[in-house]
DNA sequence: CAAGATTGACCAATCAATCTTT
DNA sequence: AAAGATTGATTGGTCAATCTTG
């Protein structure tokens, strides 16, 4: 006979969901109520940035942010689209392509942080304290892996 | 000038939403896995199996299920179409419809809970401690409002 | 054949408009 | 007008097939 999940269990998990789902919700709120692009353009505009002039392989993109190779295709076509990236093909490696942030670019992921940054402010800062933030990452930590 | 965002804020906030998705993509692999619908599914057969034989109006679940009108309806059609809701006019407001499960409805919930509760058995008990769901609860709570 | 990457087709989520009844 | 609910059109995510190069 199957073992039981504790009560515990599924109300960890359910807290869990709850607060995720609310924190995305306010961050993308927050964004688009300032006419911004959405949070996925962040995370991938922060990566792009942050490999500095010499760019970064969608694959290695793909690692980083935790996206399916066809998430991360789609999502530097929109991108590139918007003007904020430049994408080329790699020297050395006639597969591959090489993915560069622009000067718009740049531009968008740093008037996008001020928003975001006041809408984890708002969720997180106003709820707990540090040493429950430390608690919190130190758990998370292990069921994220 | 803008304060700045506490870089334990931003630890807890990344392993949040890593934790999250990955405890929801395990679980999802594990329904489809074993030819069984989404998650999605599970919580609305079991809010609908909870109201019992007279039924539940979509305005009551889309505040138990936190999705928009627009989401309660496409999901209860699906549901339908599947054959594991019945739909009917409400009596008393005729603007309003009852939801009601169905036996085919039922066995498909009790199908479904094995997979779902083995998956956060995987996830969570594997992981962390009693006491530390305990903690996680008690902290996400706040955020999840 | 593997790896890197893209794309057509399909499904699900979202937005705005709509409809009926209160 | 507001509440309950649905729907057409669009967007975004996912699957499987595909293409090119290593």
């Amino acid at each position: 006979m199957d073992p039981n999940v504790r009560k515990n269990t599924v109300a960890a998990w359910t807290s869990l969901i709850r607060a995720s789902a609310r924190s995305l919700a306010v961050i993308e709120a927050a964004l688009a109520g300032a006419n911004l692009p959405p949070l996925s353009w962040y995370d991938a505009l922060l990566e792009i940035e942050k490999a500095g002039p010499d760019g970064i392989r969608p694959y290695v993109l793909k690692e980083r942010l935790l996206l399916p190779q066809y998430g991360t295709s789609r999502l530097l076509g929109r991108l590139a689209q918007a003007g904020y990236i430049i994408r080329t093909p790699c020297d050395g490696d006639g597969r591959g392509h090489v993915e560069k942030i622009t000067d718009e670019g740049r531009r968008m992921r740093q008037a996008m942080w001020p928003v975001y940054q006041q809408s984890l402010i708002d969720i997180f800062e106003d709820n707990i304290d540090e040493k429950e933030a430390e608690i919190l990452h130190d758990i998370l930590r292990r069921i994220a892996n």
